[in-house]
DNA sequence: ACCTGAACACCGTTCAAGT
DNA sequence: ACCTGAACACCGTTCAAGT
């Protein structure tokens, strides 16, 4: 059920994990319970005992929960910048490019929900805690930007302002994700996917440069 | 700092509640505490201290912290529903009035946060619990919905499925409803009521029919 | 009918102690 | 260096008892 398959793994004959290995397990251990059981849920207490560790052993790895949840999201920005770079590249940016980064991202939360709810869910109290976080989540979002800006160079969308520009999409494409991922769309044809769809056809129209 | 101005009810000379206001006192409580301290730190232990009163006296009034959510979040959907109503109304109608409909969406966010984090911050473990909380949540998107078909029947917009177009425009407003409650717009220019603003003039050509 | 106060089964976090 | 186990200060919820 782990979002991304790894081995779990295993402990040394001192009943120890190898440098690092905890950290990590610790880490997937939480991905997996907050898939099953929702952020909400996930008890540092549980995560121990799944890897038959004391509950305080976390501590020498993360400086708290917080941390914990931090690297997760921390963890959820990089692959998500990941994927929508790569859905800009795959399809020679431009037009199709861009529609590509908008079914990407709605992508990435259907299949990353754990991660995605962590990213965006309030559940880390501060966010510029972590300045690795703050700085993960500023590049996925200048992916966005810079993917716009490079079409209003080539004249395809409208000179408006790229930021406000890049808040609008972004606005969109989060409330789809998280709206599809809490199971609001209800009703035969509500998936996420087929709004995506629409909705990407729909904001080619809202932004593309008039003539 | 309570988001809706209310007397707080007096206690009569037994030193009880006057029927259904302790309820009432609770409600607001709980909202005051969660517009200052956040939905996650809401304790049911502080919100009963604030009023003078057991911490198990709540339990009269409400089956557990999920009924108490629960009655926050219906009774956001029923002011953001009459809010929606009234913008639409006010605006006669037609491409106007759902412009205004878009502001008014947002800024009931803007204006009622604790409100809307409790509505769609996963904070109610299952919305179907309570069968009033679904229907005024279905009776708030249906506005939109009954908005669009008119739309429709003048001429005015696509003869899409209202129900996809519905969802777009919902997840748009939802979008920057959330990315601004949550601080997540920064920069200069960057409010929420600029956003939404821009937003509704890109819409308004998505959606136009084309002629 | 409404509220209290003690009790229960949980939390995250700390810290002295072990290897 | 890494982990344990007891302890602390919290939670939500239950329930017998009071008025």
């Amino acid at each position: 059920m782990a979002e991304e398959g790894a081995l779990r793994p295993t402990r040394n004959r001192r009943g120890r994990y190898p440098h690092g290995a905890l950290r990590r397990a610790l880490l997937e251990e939480a991905l997996r319970t907050i898939g099953a059981d929702g952020v909400e849920h996930l008890t540092l207490r549980a995560v121990g005992a799944a890897l038959g560790v004391s509950r305080s052993a976390l501590y020498r790895h993360f400086a708290d929960k917080q941390a914990l949840l931090a690297a997760v999201a921390r963890e959820g920005f990089r692959v998500l910048r990941e994927s929508l770079v790569d859905a800009w590249d795959a399809h020679g940016h431009g037009r199709a490019g861009f529609e590509a980064m908008g079914i990407a991202y709605v992508h990435f939360a259907m299949t990353h929900p754990s991660h995605y709810r962590v990213m965006f869910g309030r559940f880390l109290e501060d966010v510029s805690r972590d300045a690795r976080l703050a700085e993960e989540a500023r590049g996925a979002f200048q992916v966005l930007v810079d993917a716009i800006v490079e079409q209003q160079r080539d004249g395809l969308v409208r000179d408006d302002d790229p930021l406000m520009m890049a808040r609008f999409i972004w606005s969109l494409v989060h409330g789809i994700a998280m709206l599809e991922i809490d199971g609001r769309f209800t009703g035969e044809r509500a998936r996420g996917g087929e709004v995506s769809r629409y909705a990407v056809q729909r904001i080619r129209r809202a932004i593309e440069k008039e003539r």
